[in-house]
DNA sequence: TACTATTGTTAGCATATACTAACATCCCTT
DNA sequence: AAGGGATGTTAGTATATGCTAACAATAGTA
């Protein structure tokens, strides 16, 4: 048997997906931070999950999910992305609340559950751009490197942000969704912040934020 | 500032008030049997609740809930009930699953997902005709009670039905849900059983069956 | 190269939730 | 009143998840 994935581990599993799928290389540490755990949790929670077959660690401790890992982080990732449809669809949460609501609810929906929400969601990505597991992402340059001038259209929001409450709503407060058409008014790099104009209103970014949004061409 | 209350100790406060108000003692022996643990299991969760002030023990040993442990229990009732419209309503889970997967569920909704159902769902019982915490329980008698040829309508399925899930399965496939109206075709006693027509077609009933579903004159 | 910051691990501990085995209690019925 | 079944508790154990303190190892950087 494989014994029954704990909600901890695929939140552990879930992370590691996306960090590889950014490119990133994982390690404990980073994994600490981003998880809000200690570091010696980390190294024991790792040691269970390498236990179980979901992960390996090289001799440098760079973490990789294995294929049984991976299925299951991509199951979970899908069941984060169909929670946030339905909460921002059917239960009608405000767009910056999703993420934090799906996180919890992710782990306890049962086979036939996602099932159904598969047939009522059939979307390529979730409610902030990000793309469902087995999805290539969508072109798209961080709103950090858009020209000036530049007439632009949100492609997604980075599943970074979608961890900062405050920062999300003042997102969804200004309109800055996918979908949201923008220009690039000005730059300020003296001061860390860039300006956009949302439906004909001006926008001071801090420029670490303009790098969480992903953009094209209008 | 009081601890987080925990789904398990969640599951024990529901059960504890479900039980009260259909009038039956509480005592951990029966926590033990409908929650599936052991009893030394329980003596120890039900130690842990009582010096959180949850609950409290008489000399007999039964329990009772304190006004903060009503409170909780109200609240994961409240829930669970909505969770189970969200998910027969909107997500389309056939009426025979839909207990076992609010279970799991109805520990994880955070306050304004709990306003925003409500708001979507005002509803005085849960989709198995059970009262929402704080509403009166509609006049009924178990079907067991009523006479032969008696034409009568389903007013619930009591909670401890739901949690059997062939039993759902079967109702739902005959068309026992609340609502439904059913004529009492005839009693056999010697065999344990009772005959009911629903829409037409005959259906026989085990008597512990009946005594599960209540119903009212139609 | 040497120092420092980052990273990983060990040790020791705590809590919630489970289990079995064994014993204690208590109530009811014969 | 005695015996038996139901009930509650104790003891001992296990697992997953967390922590801090301390140390070890590694990697950069001055």
């Amino acid at each position: 048997m494989t014994e029954a994935i704990t909600p901890t581990v695929e939140d552990y599993l879930g992370l590691i997906y996306l960090l590889e799928r950014e490119g990133q290389t994982v390690i404990g540490a980073r994994l600490a931070k981003r998880l809000g755990v200690s570091r010696p949790t980390v190294t024991m929670t790792l040691q269970r999950m390498a236990r179980a077959g979901l992960v390996r660690l090289n001799e440098r401790k760079e973490v990789s999910l294995t294929p049984a890992g991976l299925e299951a982080a991509e199951n979970l990732l899908r069941r984060h992305m169909l929670a946030e449809w339905l909460l921002r669809d059917l239960v009608g949460l405000p767009w910056h609340q999703v993420h934090e609501e799906a996180d919890r609810l992710e782990h306890h929906f049962s086979e036939r559950a996602v099932e159904r929400l598969e047939t009522l969601f059939q979307r390529e990505a979730c409610p902030h751009g990000n793309p469902m597991p087995g999805i290539a992402a969508s072109e798209a340059i961080p709103l950090l490197e858009a020209s000036v001038g530049e007439e632009v259209c949100i492609v997604r929001v980075v599943e970074e942000a979608e961890e900062k409450r405050e920062l999300m709503a003042f997102l969804e407060e200004n309109g800055l969704l996918p979908g949201a058409r923008l220009r690039v008014s000005s730059l300020q790099p003296y001061n860390e912040t860039m300006t956009v104009e949302v439906a004909g209103r001006p926008v001071v970014l801090g420029l670490a934020v303009a790098r969480f949004i992903q953009v094209r061409h209008a």
